[in-house]
DNA sequence: CGGAATCCCTCAAGATACTG
DNA sequence: CAGTATCTTGAGGGATTCCG
């Protein structure tokens, strides 16, 4: 018998916390994107292909309020608006990086 | 002027394989709690906090069929099934592991 | 024990048009 | 440019019952 006790994983928590930062479809993509360093809005939609304004937005909205990105705003006509990766979301670097890797050694 | 060109990331392939695995609200629970070893199917019920039945073989299926598990079914009375993570699947424990510790350092 | 089969429902995600 | 504002759809997920 190899298991004898059986041991409670993934409190909610925890897991729930990170699923709410990468668990959406594009909120990989874009702390992706940001690694490479701070990008306009539209650099993003660019970035990311298969996005829409709507997702962009919102995913955007809930980084910024889970500390992930900050959102910078310039008084210009027209606006600029920069999103850049606060240390909480850098620190999610070498996580992602390894998954993508992952994902580039498993596919087909 | 600090980025020239845009360069596209999260071409679909890769990230569409790796959310079909781990992006599910369960998933990423049971590669976790599979790390430990060898599990039958009741042991991953107790040790996954408000999954359902439903949802649990639902994702295990999910699983098996990205060849992130095996799964071994022994002519018993009442049924044996055990389910392990193949190569594919261990090689997510660095990655989900950083996760965790990640979502451990950062809630609240 | 390890599922399969139903029913039900919310909400994530898409498309599109409009605006300061 | 960087977003709102609507409308719509389908799939993800939950609860429960039944079965070999």
């Amino acid at each position: 018998m190899r298991h004898k006790n059986v041991e409670i994983v993934a409190e909610k928590c925890a897991l729930q916390e990170i699923l709410d930062v990468i668990g959406g479809k594009w909120a990989m993509s874009i702390i992706y994107a940001l690694f490479s360093g701070t990008r306009r809005f539209s650099e993003l939609e660019r970035m990311i292909p298969g996005i829409n304004t709507r997702m962009l937005v919102k995913e955007l909205k809930n980084l910024t309020q889970n500390g992930i990105v900050t959102r910078k705003v310039y008084p210009t006509v027209p606006p600029t608006v920069e999103y850049t990766l606060t240390p909480k979301g850098r620190k999610l670097e070498p996580s992602i990086a390894e998954l993508y890797k992952w994902g580039q050694e498993y596919v087909k």
